[in-house]
DNA sequence: TTGTAAGCGTTATCAT
DNA sequence: ATGATAACGCTTACAA
């Protein structure tokens, strides 16, 4: 393992200065183009490449984010990464990656993880049974950024990107009833979680808006796994009177669910329509089409980097009760169309 | 934004060398256990976190691993990584991860930034179209270890993690024959990749073995998106004497075709039989449920982390020619059952 | 426009 | 068992 190639040694061999080298390197404006010429060809010839470390002890600065999420495999999520990966690489951050598994336990134990590491900034989806942000005050505290995304949490100088969950619930459940359904049921995960309490509100305020109760039985909270889906099959299949409508908030569940009432014998969307969300790529497949909530995750992961990397750079600064919607969109395939689409 | 707690803030309190706060720290041998606790406690009373930088820099080491994938939203790729982090996390390690979405252009970037940031090690999935390993040569040169998993190459010095793809094809392809079929068509991705060249070796294995001629006409090269999927069912619907078995090396693929040649009028299993590749969940929402091959994806991952610590640790030695084999299994579902199991 | 030199916070070597 | 000290490679006042 051969010695690295360092700016003492092109200064050395081009007898100027380390000073000047660094500068030269890092477009100086007060460094002549010529020898900022000379020196950048030199370095390029020798194979020299900045020692990050070093840079970073010096500058107190570490050009890292650090991203927390609950689970890396996840259709949603991977894209949100994907776009994350895509402006951090471009704007020369790297990203530090790890997942909390849902518990508050890892998570806390990843926020210190990225504390030690110094990341310059933070991009945090919470876990499901995260009560409180305390185990981010070393960040609060220090000044370091931190933006919330998808799973939020109301905070003090912390931006959070979301969609308008009420909405999109409300817009589900709305559509719907548009086809006829009389009793919707709604099937949904952890409401200490705001995606899931606000889509809940939407779905609430729907039935309100129509005039129709809101029944507790029609309402479940589920892990929204697939065995989730599936039990909640052969539950309804065992109701009295079964739902004619069923938005449930995750598209794999909604596809599980779905593919075990049609073995139950109920027609879709006949006897029962189905929403889903999140627009995962299932809900292209499964029979007949699963209707959906668009979620955009790329662009989700994209606006969230570039907006705390905006704020490392200067650019923008994160304010108190900064916050930022996405547009979802409704897309109405055949598992909730009853009538012909305007 | 105060100031960091350092050894020496600590060394001035407690009227020591920071040299021993270091040692206790790092739980050095010679450090007596009474210095040692009064040492550790009074870090952790002050708020003391260790700088990474300076240690980096100092020791010549990152404790960072970086990870070149080729897509980052892929339902099989974020298990992989998600088994990655569980191990890097456990061992104190950090993971870099980039994505080369399929171009050997952005591949080539990543392993330039990966080596600036000079990475312990790397795991690496190959992009489609990558032809050489020359963009790592620079880590070779410098004994940066290097593991190749799922997306291969054959190479010094480089651990290669796979499944027994030819074995896969092989074991996929003949269960079609075994229903029955008589002629099974191939779709298949980019064969410079190993995963989709030695699956179609395998394919062909089969063939022969039964005495079947093999035709260019079944073996069809896609990009194994949902849109090749639809445009290979209408192929199929247009050949004069369509394939009655069908073997697809992605299930969201193959789920895509199989829902467009239903709509066409071919029943599933009893027209034309269909495996997939994968076990994404796609396969299990599908109708009829994709009998697949159940890829190790976690597993891969961990396995891969967990090879690369160990040899940064200097607990195994990656030799010139290794290579780890994982098992796959075939998963027998209706999409190509048409006598009863066995 | 370029140079000097101090310092970022560790860890490793050599003493004691 | 502990201490003194010199790196590690870079950036940045300050000086020239």
């Amino acid at each position: 393992m051969q010695k690295d190639v360092t700016i003492y040694d092109i200064a050395k061999l081009l007898e100027l200065s380390p000073a000047t080298v660094s500068r030269a390197l890092n477009d100086h404006p007060a460094i002549s183009s010529s020898t900022k010429s000379l020196i950048t060809s030199k370095a390029k010839e020798m194979g020299y490449r900045s020692n990050l470390f070093a840079s970073n002890l010096r500058r107190q600065r570490t050009n890292t984010i650090g991203v927390i999420v609950p689970r890396l495999d996840s259709a949603f999520m991977s894209t949100v990464l994907a776009g994350m990966e895509k402006i951090a690489n471009k704007s020369n951050y790297n990203l530090i990656i790890s997942q909390s598994l849902e518990s508050v336990k890892k998570e806390v134990a990843n926020a210190k993880t990225m504390f030690d590491s110094r990341v310059d900034g933070l991009l945090v989806s919470l876990a499901a049974d995260t009560d409180d942000l305390e185990h981010f005050n070393t960040f609060f505290r220090k000044g370091i950024p931190m933006i919330l995304f998808d799973r939020v949490m109301p905070q003090k100088n912390c931006t959070n990107i979301v969609i308008d969950n009420v909405k999109a619930g409300y817009d589900a459940t709305m559509h719907l009833l548009d086809q006829g359904c009389k009793q919707v049921m709604h099937v949904t995960g952890n409401i200490k979680r705001n995606v899931y309490a606000d889509r809940l509100k939407g779905y609430k305020m729907a039935l309100v808006d129509r005039g129709i109760p809101i029944s507790d039985e029609l309402i479940q909270l589920t892990d929204l796994t697939r065995q989730a889906g599936l039990d909640m099959a052969s539950h309804i299949r065992q109701m009295a009177s079964p739902p004619d409508g069923l938005f449930v908030v995750s598209d794999f569940c909604a596809a599980s669910c779905m593919g075990a009432l049609r073995q139950y014998g109920f027609a879709i969307p006949a006897d029962i329509a189905v929403v889903g969300f999140n627009n995962d790529p299932v809900s292209q497949v499964v029979e007949p089409n699963l209707s959906t909530i668009h979620y955009p995750g790329q662009e989700m992961g994209e606006i969230a980097a570039q907006t705390l990397i905006n704020h490392l750079n200067g650019l923008l600064h994160l304010n108190t009760t900064n916050s930022i919607l996405l547009n979802y969109e409704l897309i109405i395939r055949q598992s909730s169309q009853r009538t012909k689409a305007l």
